[in-house]
DNA sequence: TCGATTGTCTAGCGATGCTAGGATCGAATC
DNA sequence: GATTCGATCCTAGCATCGCTAGACAATCGA
């Protein structure tokens, strides 16, 4: 058994290397640099096995997402653990998810602006998106304000800063008026 | 002169041509599905034909969202000026900014989520972007409240609006609930 | 009427995602 | 220890993509 549970380890392992790896190229080059010829070479493994892990490029895009919501997740419980009073929180949090989002372009495009082939807002949706509304739906619900569901209070202010991140991003927005807008948004939405 | 003139007509008419079947074609298939050839096609001329136009796919990507901006800022005009009160005003612009997105999800792309290769947020901006922002800063500079620079408060209310609209449309966010999501965003965000 | 210019098309390049089929290597059997 | 057999991996190739060079035809000016 000892081999066969080897050879398993080292496919896990295998795995992981090609989402990686595919973050980084992602994150040095960005996402239309990262093909399947580049990230076999990169492996140093031929193209198809990249498809004995994975059914396409989606999937392998929509691994690297599930990692970055993990991560998200992590740092903005991080930040939020860390701060006192239910305002202060919401900066926290605000401020953690557009520096996430600035920090890691490529990860929050597969999350977000890319096809990973992944379920969003229903019961087949992987735990780890759901874990990261739910971090933000712990700081959130707080602020919701009396009478307003958390969750559609949560949803309005999760959209509000994912526009500013990629519109941000994309240039749409310049990015030195960040923190006034971080502040002005808070200011107006949370209740406390 | 005659003759140049009607060749100069029928190049213009032939470049709104392209610009419209790749929006008919990306509306009703996706933006995938808008290859040069596929377009060549349709139009009934070979491809080099729209390289005779444009550069290449993203100058078109940005033509359609150039029209696409002209006729959101229409839109947003024709909505707010038909109501009264600047709150009134700011849930009409809110409720036809999703709409417009909604309507024509292939429009909205080229203008945000693809790249058009168009400038934003400075001076070589394109005269149809930079008037489609100006009609969002009409009427919601009226309700920035004191001291609120009227720039960023449209900014800030523009990328929730956006982000509302991305996130529902990739199915992020369930559609039902988007009508209590504006009157959330606009009672919290509007000061009037 | 003839040469030049303009316009269009055919054909092809390199690169993409993905796959079929053969080679190779290691584990299990006699 | 030799041999079979199955898993694993790679070479080679397909269809399609955006884009372009060069041939061809139509039109214009002289």
């Amino acid at each position: 058994m000892s081999v066969q549970e080897r050879k398993q380890r080292e496919r896990v392992e295998r795995e992981h290397l090609i989402v990686a790896t595919a973050r980084e190229l992602a994150e040095q080059q960005g996402w239309d640099a990262v093909t399947t010829r580049r990230l076999a070479e990169r492996i140093e493994y031929s193209q198809p096995v990249l498809y004995s892990h994975f059914r396409g490029k989606r999937e392998i895009i929509g691994a690297v997402a599930l990692k970055g919501a993990a991560e998200m997740a992590a740092a903005l419980r991080a930040a939020t653990s860390a701060s006192d009073g239910p305002r202060t929180r919401v900066t926290a949090l605000a401020r953690t998810y557009l520096e996430f989002a600035a920090r890691n372009p490529a990860v929050y495009d597969a999350m977000f602006e890319l096809d990973g082939g992944l379920a969003f807002a229903n019961e087949d949706t992987p735990e780890p998106l759901k874990d990261a509304f739910a971090a933000l739906l712990e700081t959130l619900g707080e602020v919701a304000g009396d009478g307003v569901h958390p969750g559609l209070f949560t949803e309005v202010f999760w959209a509000a800063l994912h526009g500013l991140a990629t519109l941000t991003r994309a240039g749409r927005l310049p990015p030195e008026d960040t923190e006034p807008r971080v502040e002005l948004l808070v200011d107006r939405l949370a209740m406390a």
